[in-house]
DNA sequence: CGGCATCCTCCGAGATACTG
DNA sequence: CAGTATCTCGGAGGATGCCG
């Protein structure tokens, strides 16, 4: 199958697909969350600052849409509800890992990068 | 071992950093087509499906912010303008390699469980 | 406790037209 | 060719209130 030039497609990018799942928002915060295992929701409501409930149930949902994440309800009063990253959701981990890393070591570059931008602004052209 | 309960912030995490720059819906596909080397304005907006003008000159014009893109204009007539990945670009590429990696790997599986899941629904409740 | 329903606001982003 | 400028609209997402 050859590759033609105007191939690069929303819909058929891997990078597209990857993004889908985890470039929400939160959708990243709340993974992060649930990487040390079983939590209830009311603790990671509490761990990601400046969500909003709505936002976060959302978000919750969507990953376990995904199968990224596991919900489990005890149906006690009150009720108990947790989440676990499934099998496929831990797969996630070290691919997030590695951006963090990618964002550790490059991060400081890309804010020094947007200062100079943001000064001068205009000294891209050459006199 | 308890950290910060409320220690996972938006500002602060660095998934979000990394996020931040290639998770708006036309950035990874512009460093995409960039991958391969220098590349023209117009060229680009062929080879994205789908991409309007407006938004791929504000991409760009992000990227370049963020010092992962170089331009260089020739003001010829007409105009050339050819956009490059910096070093620091470039450093992210082999990242958004094991994204895509990672997509081809286990992609299908978050689609068989969004049918899944949009199918029934209701699965989750132990009767 | 863990949601869902509703209302409301703001801005992301597409379409279109113009310019150096 | 490689952009700006302007208008418009849909939907993301916050705030609030109710419910099992």
């Amino acid at each position: 199958m050859r590759m033609k030039p105007s191939d690069i497609s929303l819909k058929v990018c891997s990078y597209s697909h990857v993004l889908e799942i985890i470039s929400d928002k939160w959708t990243a915060l709340v993974i992060y969350s649930l990487e040390n295992g079983t939590i209830r929701y009311g603790e990671i409501n509490r761990r990601i600052e400046g969500i909003s409930q709505k936002m976060l149930t959302q978000t919750l949902k969507q990953l376990e849409r995904d199968g990224l994440v596991n919900r489990k309800v005890t149906p006690s009063v009150p009720p108990i509800v947790e989440y676990t990253l499934t099998p496929l959701g831990e797969t996630l981990i070290p691919y997030m890992k590695m951006l963090k890393d990618w964002a550790s070591e490059h991060y400081s570059a890309v804010r020094k990068a947007r200062e100079e931008y943001d000064l001068g602004g205009t000294e891209t052209i050459v006199r």
